[in-house]
This record gives C-alpha cells, sequence and structure tokens, in this order.
DNA sequence: GTCTATATAGTGATAGAC
DNA sequence: GTCTATCACTATATAGAC
C-alpha cells in the first residue's frame, strides 16, 4: 500500500495509463481502478479528465524542451556537439521510452495541443534565442567549411525523425524480432550508435 | 448526391475518417451521418465496427508493401537506386499524406495489428526474398568499397524514420510554420531532396 | 477527503417493420 | 436494402451523505 497522499497516486496511475493508452482509450475509471480509490474522486482532484491530462502533458513538454536546451550548449567541435546531444536524447528517452509516442500522437492528433505547444514555447523568446544560437552556429560551421551547406531546421528534423521513430517503433520491434529485454536495449543502442555515424558522415561537406 | 453503392460510400467515408481521427476516436454514427444514412446500415454491411475498419487496414498495408517491392527492382547503380526508392516513397505519400500516421498509430498502440502484419506480411516468403535481394545487394556494395560497412537493416529503418516522419509531422508543421498549402508541399518537395542527400553522403564509405 | 448514487450522453450492435 | 427502435454498456461529471 502506498503512503503517498491521494492526489499524487492519481496522477502518477493517469501517466502511466496515459504513457501506455494514450488520452482517448484511457478512462477515468479505470484510473481509480488502479489507484484503488472511486472515480469520483479523481474528478474531486483535477475535475476534469483533460484537466488532469494537460497537467501531466506540460510537465513532459516542460522536460523535454529542458533537455533539447541543454543539449545545445558548450563548445566542442560540432562533431563533439552533434555526437553529445544525440547521446544526451538517447539517455533521456532510455529512462521514458513510450514519452516520444505519447507526445508526438498528442500533437499530431489534437490541434488544441499545437496550440499550447505554440503559446507556450514556440512564441517564447527562450526558446526562440536557443535556436537561434544553434542556427548560428551551424552557418559558422558551414563559413569555415567544415560542414555541407544544410538549413539549420534540416539537420534539427533530421536528428528528431531518427530518434524520435527509435522509440516509436520500439512495440513493433519487439513484437516482430526480439525476444527479450536485453535485446531491445542492444537495439536502441546500436540505433544510437548507427544514427550518430549517419548524421555526421551525411553532414559532411 | 452520390450514385455509388451505399457499401461503398460507407466504406470511403469511413476510410477518410479512420485517416483523419483514428480508429478510437470515429464512431458508426458518425460514419453513417457523413454518408447520410442510419448507422444501423454500417453495421448491415460490415456487422462490426473492427471489421469494417480491418477491411481498410489491409488494403492500405498491401498497397504500402507493393510500392515498397517496386523501388527495390532495378539494378542502378546504388546511388541511383536510393535516390528513385525514396523518390517512390515520397510520391506515394503525397498522394496519401495520412497514411503513415494512420498505419503507424495502428501497429504501434494495437498488437493485433502487430500479430496482423506478422502473420500476413512478415512470415511471407514473397516478403523475406525481397528483402534479402536487399540485403545481398547492400552487401556487394559493401565488398566493392561503395559502400559504409552498415547493417542493410539500419538503412532501411533510417530511410523509414526519415520518410515517415515527414509525413506525420505535418500537422504540426502546417500550424507552426506553414501559411498555405504550396508551402507545405515545398516542405515535403524540399525535405525530399535533403533526405536522399543525407541518406547518399551518410552511406559512403 | 472519500464515498455512494445518479444525471446525462454517447457507444456498438441487433431485432423487426417496411 | 434501409429504416426505427431499443438494448446493454461505458463514459464523464456532479450532488450530497458521512
Amino acid at each position: 500500500m502506498s503512503t503517498e497522499p491521494m492526489e499524487l497516486r492519481i496522477r502518477e496511475v493517469a501517466q502511466r495509463l496515459f504513457f501506455e493508452q494514450g488520452f482517448a482509450a484511457t478512462s477515468t475509471t479505470q484510473i481509480a481502478n488502479e489507484v484503488g480509490c472511486t472515480q469520483a474522486l479523481v474528478h474531486y482532484y483535477y475535475r476534469t479528465k483533460e484537466n488532469l491530462f494537460r497537467q501531466i502533458f506540460i510537465e513532459q513538454i516542460e522536460a523535454a524542451f529542458n533537455v533539447i536546451s541543454r543539449s545545445l550548449a558548450g563548445d566542442q567541435s560540432f562533431d563533439s556537439f552533434l555526437e553529445k546531444a544525440i547521446s544526451m536524447y538517447f539517455d533521456a528517452l532510455m529512462a521514458n521510452p513510450r514519452l516520444p509516442h505519447f507526445v508526438l500522437e498528442e500533437l499530431v492528433s489534437n490541434p488544441e495541443r499545437r496550440k499550447y505547444l505554440r503559446e507556450n514555447f514556440v512564441k517564447k523568446p527562450t526558446y526562440a534565442i536557443i535556436y537561434m544560437q544553434f542556427e548560428a552556429r551551424v552557418k559558422a560551421e558551414q563559413q569555415a567549411g567544415r560542414l555541407a551547406k544544410v538549413d539549420p531546421f534540416d539537420i534539427m528534423i533530421s536528428v528528431a525523425s531518427l530518434t524520435v521513430f527509435t522509440f516509436v517503433m520500439l512495440p513493433m520491434y519487439q513484437d516482430l524480432l526480439a525476444r527479450t529485454d536485453e535485446q531491445v536495449q542492444e537495439f536502441i543502442r546500436h540505433r544510437k550508435k548507427e544514427i550518430t555515424r549517419l548524421v555526421i558522415q551525411g553532414l559532411k561537406p
């Protein structure tokens, strides 16, 4: 039996279920059952299911943006910088493998979530500045002839595609090809190495 | 007013709604409303919602495998081969931009769909042979020193990641950055070029 | 703070009239 | 082949007792 306050327990169980099943497929009744309380209590603390979801969603998006911000710091060579950034994404996501699918699915299928992302992150000067620093860095490398002439935005999208897809496809890999958890872990580590290699080699001038 | 038979009209509307909203978020009542018939008629023709969905899902998966099969034929240089394959995927998906999200989402969130994929495609000798031909081709190129020593499976996954993600992220791009349809089209064409460049450059020895 | 009970609305599916 | 009517179920949300 957990000793945590109910409000927190509800939220933790809700997060796990939203991650596993998505918003639509998770009911407040199921959350209550797994917590061991009544469905009314879920609504007592969070009023609506949407509200409960939003709190969890916001927290996860913030955490993701923090990782991205930190990954762009440092002044090593550009190759080391790319390697470190990709490594940080993979490490963060290995601790939370269902996060990419959860965030992606909600952003893609629900315009309200995109609106939230736009208002609270994309428009925020903090994040705009961070992207501009990345942009400047890329252009400097290109001026120096150390990097292929590729739009910085493309670099970002390509790294995101390769990283996110690795984790989104995990249920398929697990189901179709892997037998043990260790094999799945090994697949992730392998993709991390190959993606790093592909991107660095692919961005050579 | 459409002159097509009801059975077909129901299926077409259902496909559009499943593509736009996914299986869970689409009700047979909504399908009926948009067709202009009663909900009972949907069940008369297809008995269950699951059954209606499966017919559509199967058809789409088959079409996708056909494109993949055809993309692996030919005996040009490996670079031309990669370029042609990626080009075919993009052309097929530009005519059907919501397909990647639809198929991915259902495969990721529903074990039954993966089971279907496994039984009917992955296990089928036809497709196993096609993959082995691709594998042999890659290894030959590597023997000849024209290609980096990368697992053929990694090449497949990387191309899939980059291609699929381009289309899955479209609603976000549209919402956050693009204003017109033409800009979206241009984004897709741009990514097609950049992905082709990245993969070819990234696979150099 | 936690419960029981319930209002309200929506779902997939079927029976039976025409 | 298409409709109306309805069943059994589940959902979110709230009112009110303790």
